[in-house]
DNA sequence: ATTTAATATTTGCAAATTGCAAATGATTGT
DNA sequence: ACAATCATTTGCAATTTGCAAATATTAAAT
């Protein structure tokens, strides 16, 4: 068996250009970083800037400042959390919503058109395949988050 | 089914802090991107400049300076093409393997701990999943290639 | 053979991004 | 009230970025 490793490495490389790949919406722009700030934004509740951050292993500082682009770019809305007012939390606008969604729509294009090459017993074992390599990775804790977290 | 690009941006960010975790090998630090840099290399037979460019799909100015660097730190070698001496070839030194090595050492270690978490059965069928993957995605062109030269 | 286009790589430069240290504002424990 | 802690923001200096232009070499055209 070949080097476990390449068939990894040349995957992520891959979805990571599909990933720059659909970083625009509607004559919006955002850099890669933005397009995953939107999605993990998306994905938590309501999540302060220091979750998103470690979610996404930004140092803090870096991740403070691309916020503050995002809001002045009128995509991503911060409110002080009433429980505790150090907190600011982080959610999306209208338009931030849209453009998420937006990206949402062409990765899932894209992988639909990935998946098109496989018969429907290869794309549920390939899906399955990512589930429990997730659940996997999810299980060895240290080595697969964040690197200054970890 | 849940949203499948959830699965794979989870998976794909998981991947990136594994491959951040294991950017330094024997007292020498690299950055993320000068561990592609060397993976790279050391995957093609003497590549120019601009193969592994845009094989990572980095701006070719910023990649031109990245090697610059990685040759001043001696891991990385340049020499003229004899067929034609426009282009640069490179190739690791000997130093540079060591790093490369080592840290393809520390992934494969990262790899296995995760499998460990997987009967054989599984770790096979998630292998074979990410083969018929990479497969896909290369039989899909456009999508999943570099940006700029798309 | 000389001129012209193309190609690989490198620089100038100016803007954007980075992370550390320190500051701010808010909360907790004593 | 007080110090310790925490979430977030700024100052600052260094690195990284990409575009446009320069350089060096090759291929094509006349």
């Amino acid at each position: 068996m070949k080097n476990v490793r390449e068939l990894f490495q040349i995957m992520t490389r891959r979805f990571g250009f599909l990933d720059k790949n659909c970083c625009s919406a509607g004559g919006c722009d955002i850099s890669l970083i933005q397009s995953h700030i939107l999605y993990e934004i998306d994905r938590q509740h309501k999540p302060s800037i220091q979750q998103v951050a470690e979610a996404l292993g930004t140092d803090i500082t870096t991740f403070s400042r691309q916020v503050q682009s995002l809001i002045k770019m009128k995509l991503v809305k911060k409110t002080p959390d009433p429980d505790d007012r150090r907190v600011n939390l982080l959610s999306l606008t209208t338009e931030g919503k849209y453009v998420a969604a937006s990206i949402d729509q062409q990765m899932n294009d894209y992988l639909n058109k990935i998946f098109s090459h496989m018969n429907d017993f290869e794309k549920d074992t390939v899906i399955r395949s990512i589930k429990l390599l997730n659940e996997a990775m999810a299980k060895s804790g240290q080595c697969c988050s964040t690197p200054s977290f970890g």
